[in-house]
DNA sequence: TAGATTGTTAATCGATTAACAATC
DNA sequence: TAGATTGTTAATCGATTAACAATC
C-alpha cells in the first residue's frame, strides 16, 4: 500500500494554505487550528482536517498545529525548497503578464524567460528569440514550458518544447496538444473558464 | 424532477465542445459522431456520448449528429446569443492580456473595458479611471467583473463591484472573497495552479 | 470536568466508466 | 445481415461530508 500517493484534489489545496500561513506570518500565530483555517478559505471543517492529516505531523486537541511546522510540512510536499525553471513561448500580452507576475516564487516556480518569433518583441533581458531556445534549455534547466501563442502555433511549440526534454506543458491555447504519454499537459483555457462562469 | 440542471462538469465541457466543432466549419462536415469527438479532444466516449445526449437533440445510430444542429443546441445552453458584458478591475499586464484577448467573443463574452487606480494607464479607449465605475456599471448593462489588481486591494474592488450589482465574479487575487450569498466568485489561482503542475 | 479540537470510520454524493441493448 | 453508432442502466471510482470516538 503506498502512503504517499496524495490525491489530486488535496494538491491542488496545498497551494491556498500556504498562501494563507504565509498571510500569517507577521502576526506571530505560534498554532492555527483546522477549523481555523476552514472558516478563512470556506473549505469544509472535516475536509481540512483529513488534508492536514494526510499532509503534516499531528496535531494538537484544543490547540491545532504548530504553524511553522504546518507550513514546512507543505512546503516539503509542493516540494518549493528546490527552484523549479520554466520558460514562456508566446510573448504577446498573456505570455509578458505571466513573465512579469512575481506570484510564482512564493511556490518554488521561476519563469526565466519568454521566447517569441517576432523579432520586435525580442528585449535581450528577458525574451529571448525562438531559434535559441535548444540552447537555453539545455545550458538552463528548464523544466516547465508554458505555451501562450495562438492555437496555430500550439502544436509546433508543443512538439519543440517535447523535443527539448519539457515534459511538463502548461497550455493556454485553446486546442487539446498531442504529447507522448510521459508528457504532462495542464490545459487553461481562460475563455472557456470565463464562459461557464456567465452562464451560471 | 428538474430535467434542467446541467451539471458543472459537463458545463464546462461545453466551451471545449464548441470549440472544436467551430474549427470544423469550413471543412464542411454534416454529421459527426461521438465517437469521433472523443478520440478528437481525448475525452471517454461515453462520457461525450452521455454529454450530447443532456445538451442535444437525437442522434443518429452509424451517423453521429447533424454538426450544426448540435453547435446550434450547444450554443443555446451557453446562451452565447445575447452577449454578456464584463469589465475588469486593475489594468496591469494580466488586466490588459485580457481586455485584449480575442478569444471570449465566441463565448458570447465581451470585456468592454478595464479600469485602474493610477492615472498612467488610463487610455481613454480602453482603460479608465476607477472613480468612473459607478456610472459605467449603471449604463452598459455589466454582469461580470474581473478582478486583476493585487492581493491587497482585491476585497476592497469586490466590494465596489457588489455594490454596483455585478453578482458575477472571476477573481485572479489569491484571496478568498467575503461576498454576500447571491454573489458567484470563481478563483483563477494561477500561481497555485502552476504550482501542481510542477510536483506531479 | 467541560469544551474545543483532532482523527477516523462510515455514508453520501457526483462524475466517470463498463456493459449491454437498440437502431439504422 | 454486419457493423458502427446511439442511448441507457448498473458498477466503479474519487472526493466530500456526517457521525462519533479520542485527547488535552
Amino acid at each position: 500500500m503506498n502512503r504517499n500517493v496524495i490525491p489530486k484534489s488535496v494538491m491542488e489545496r496545498i497551494p491556498i494554505y500556504l498562501h494563507y500561513l504565509s498571510s500569517l506570518s507577521n502576526e506571530n500565530v505560534e498554532y492555527i487550528s483546522a477549523t481555523k483555517i476552514a472558516n478563512e478559505l470556506k473549505l469544509g471543517e472535516v475536509l481540512v482536517r483529513k488534508d492536514l492529516a494526510l499532509l503534516s505531523g499531528k496535531g494538537k486537541p484544543k490547540i491545532g498545529y504548530e504553524k511553522n511546522e504546518l507550513e514546512l510540512h507543505l512546503k516539503n510536499v509542493l516540494d518549493t525548497s528546490n527552484v523549479t525553471n520554466a520558460i514562456i513561448i508566446g510573448a504577446g500580452k498573456l505570455g509578458q503578464a505571466l513573465l512579469y507576475y512575481e506570484g510564482f516564487e512564493e511556490y518554488g516556480i521561476r519563469i526565466t524567460c519568454a521566447f517569441d518569433s517576432d523579432h520586435n518583441k525580442i528585449d535581450y533581458q528577458k525574451i529571448y528569440n525562438i531559434n535559441d531556445l535548444d540552447d537555453y534549455c539545455i545550458d538552463n534547466n528548464i523544466k516547465i514550458g508554458i505555451i501562450t501563442v495562438g492555437e496555430k502555433s500550439a502544436q509546433e511549440v508543443c512538439n519543440l518544447l517535447v523535443s527539448n526534454g519539457i515534459n511538463k506543458i502548461w497550455n493556454f491555447s485553446p486546442i487539446q496538444l498531442s504529447v507522448p504519454s510521459y508528457v504532462n499537459v495542464k490545459n487553461e483555457n481562460l475563455a472557456a473558464g470565463l464562459a461557464v462562469l456567465s452562464m451560471k
